[in-house]
DNA sequence: CTATGAATTCATTTTATTTGAATTAAGGTG
DNA sequence: CACCTTAATTCAAATAAAATGAATTCATAG
């Protein structure tokens, strides 16, 4: 296939006929009629109907639809790449939560800042909704975040699932179980964070329907406070598997038994700047790298 | 740019050197060199340092990553398009939740079987989890339903949002209200589709913190036997605005007032078939333009 | 049965790509 | 440090593709 000849196929679509798409090419009439049965030719197929009035056949309308985002994201290449030659490598202003921030990034950005030192990167740490809004808003040109209430406005791409699992106190007495149930956290204190956060309604509804009302639960506003306060005895939380597993000597992490939650989290950005911006771009193919290494590894483990 | 110099690009890059491309390719060395040549020349950026050992530019590793999907594209819609001459347009095996299913697909799909009358489509009803399943397992090709929770083996891609609101029989005291807080239904009977529902969990949690629990209800597991029960006056219900506003006379719809609720449906398929089939791309296509435009169509109403 | 707009054919010209032989460049080796 | 090897480049010539213009076909509205 031949982007000269594929574009100048669109141009025939959108202008209705091979001879306006010659004059606004500035082609020979006989060069487009050329460049069609090349393409018809390698593709096997009829594109246009020949008749009087001009029209495409079933194969030619599909041909049209799925070709016109190679023809988009070639010309997008192109424009931005032309960007890098005046010394500019691009920035990008990520949003995260603060369990990706924490536990994830670090080592992430670490690589990409190495492989791409140019480009300017800022983080900006809050909950989903917030940094939802903020992207919606243009001040974040992407961010990592757990799947939100998505509108038409936002485009979201998963990236990687985790388990929740207990973060224990290391001398509680749960922690001598392996795994544990709900029955079994019943008369203990449960150390939430705030109400934003999407994995605190998932566990408030598993908690509802498994408890009912009774469970003593402790809102602490900050995932990484969370973990001091378990350290200090004060309670269980339920914690994203990542975050559990990081230096585990004064608290312990312990699978969920009988009612096993697990949260998305991905890329989130406008649906108006897609294409992405090229340094987001990077960034995305890097994070999506960097994740499904990190996500076979635990599979193996 | 050029699809034959993108390709010869990308050989260099996983076979590490000009020569090796070049015999891959059967190009002398020559053609390699200026390929390259007249693609760094078009694109206004070195792609390769050219050192002792082979390495990329900043810029060369970017145009790498970024041109790969246009290389797999093109071939993937080549193809796509040579099984067409074999007289196959394809086959889709739809999933669909039910208020979809029965308000907005028939149109959708009319008008999509009008423009490829050769694709085979049959549609299968359920509820989101099942559906996904069923993507899972390789029996549906695609789904449309809400967002579930998306495991790295489902890609699930938004195509519109809609409101919840409350659906109440003609002759209700409610019915004389434009919209309706969480306060007014309080001691009313609210009828809600089986737990497996999407919406039904959000209903229950909005329901809880605001009413806590003395509400009545009544589990109705199909959503449009639920609009039989809300017109013979059983309760009121909650259900996609698109759902409530087909031909009301014996029911109406008032907008939720206090906790609005909306659900955001998509099109969920397997990532391991992506890109799609072609079929399925087309009727993906087909939906976004057909939701698109139903979309700024309620807006303006 | 023409006149007309649209697409195609084909021989020719123009342009681009490819090639091979020679050249440069950068390490490695004795 | 001379010499070898491997890799990439240069350049004129050969080859292949693409573009052109004039002539032709085709369908159909008048």
């Amino acid at each position: 296939m031949d982007l000269k000849s594929l574009n100048t196929f669109h141009r025939i679509v959108s202008l209705g006929g091979f001879n306006r798409a010659a004059e606004e090419l500035n082609y020979a009439q006989s060069t487009v009629t050329m460049q069609i049965q090349k393409l018809e030719a390698e593709l096997g197929v009829q594109l246009i109907e020949r008749g009087r009035v001009f029209q495409l056949t079933e194969a030619g309308r599909l041909f049209h639809e799925q070709s016109a985002h190679i023809i988009r994201d070639v010309e997008h290449l192109q424009a931005n790449m032309s960007d890098m030659l005046l010394g500019e490598a691009g920035s990008i202003r990520l949003g995260a939560v603060e369990p990706i921030a924490s536990y994830h990034l670090p080592t992430i950005l670490y690589s990409f800042l190495e492989t791409y030192p140019k480009i300017e990167l800022s983080v900006d740490i809050a909950n989903s909704p917030v940094l939802a809004d903020r992207v919606l808003k243009g001040e974040l040109d992407m961010t990592i975040c757990s799947a939100p209430a998505i509108g038409s406005d936002l485009y979201f791409e998963p990236i990687f699932t985790e388990s929740l699992v207990y973060l224990i106190p290391a001398n509680h007495p749960l922690a001598a179980q392996s795994a544990i149930s709900f029955a079994d956290i019943r008369h203990h204190r449960i150390l939430l964070t705030s109400k934003t956060c999407t994995y605190r309604q998932r566990i408030e509804l598993a908690l509802r329907e498994t408890c009912g009302h009774q469970v003593d639960t402790l809102d602490i506003s900050s995932m990484s406070a969370l973990k001091s306060y378990v350290e200090s005895g004060l309670g269980i939380a339920l914690v994203p598997e990542s975050m559990a597993t990081v230096d585990g000597t004064r608290s312990v992490a312990r699978k969920m038994n009988d009612y096993p939650i697990t949260v998305t989290f991905g890329i989130l950005c406008k649906t108006a700047n897609y294409p992405l911006k090229l340094a987001c771009a990077k960034l995305r193919y890097h994070l999506k790298q960097a994740f499904d290494h990190s996500d076979s590894g635990n599979r193996d483990a």
